[in-house]
DNA sequence: AGCACGATTAACT
DNA sequence: GTTAATCGTGCTC
């Protein structure tokens, strides 16, 4: 049964320091609207912090371009970028306008529209259809036609839905991963966040 | 203008 | 554990 009246996070969610935000996105719902479609929705159970221009595996940190221009903008907006020729990846901008930072959503464990996922996603397992960035990107239709987009505006056909805080001893954290040729200390960070069953 | 490689995934051995 | 797929980006020549 879908929930009731269940809030969209709006803008002060995501006007905070980064890592708190990477916190508070676990266990919040990600929902995206497709017209002529039933909702498709999931809870966020990992998520990674870029933060800034001084972060070395952070994509701002050769400054503004193209495609990494909506760093920069307000926070609670979209940042979706395309890599390895084939995927997309979904971040959520977050600190204040004008600081380059964002969270990136990792894993999501599906609740609704799960058969539209499963449809988009090759008819994998459940556990498979959006563990992984560029997994629950193909799973949720993401891609670059959204990258900019604000989470916040009530017409937006993407936004995050307020569910529970989960218990604080729930949250993991360790190094991001994929950084192979970043230098340290930004490769060691623990900028990693998975919620726990 | 050319080139090495990436915030990954799926399909191999 | 290893590797192909596949192309935009940023760096070097």
């Amino acid at each position: 049964m879908p929930m009731k009246n269940a809030a969209r996070l709006t803008r002060d969610f995501f006007e905070q320091p980064t890592l708190q935000v990477a916190i508070n996105l676990l266990g919040q719902h990600l929902v995206r609207i497709r017209p002529g479609h039933a909702r498709v929705a999931g809870v966020i159970v990992e998520t990674e912090a870029y933060i800034g221009s001084e972060d070395l595996a952070c994509h701002a940190r050769s400054g503004k371009t193209a495609r990494n221009m909506s760093m920069w903008g307000d926070p609670g907006r979209s940042y979706v970028y395309f890599v390895y020729g084939m995927h997309w990846m979904l971040n959520i901008v977050t600190a204040s306008a004008g600081l380059p930072a964002a969270v990136l959503i990792r894993s999501i464990f599906p609740l609704e529209g799960i058969e539209q996922m499963a449809r988009r996603r090759n008819n994998q397992p459940l556990e498979e259809l959006a563990n992984g960035p560029a997994k629950l990107c193909q799973a949720f239709d993401i891609d670059g036609a959204l990258d900019g987009h604000d989470l916040c505006n009530p017409e937006s056909k993407i936004f995050i839905e307020a569910a529970e805080t989960p218990a604080p001893e729930s949250v993991t954290s360790g190094p991001r991963v994929g950084l192979n040729s970043v230098p340290e200390p930004w490769k060691s960070k623990p900028w990693r966040f998975c919620l726990n069953p």
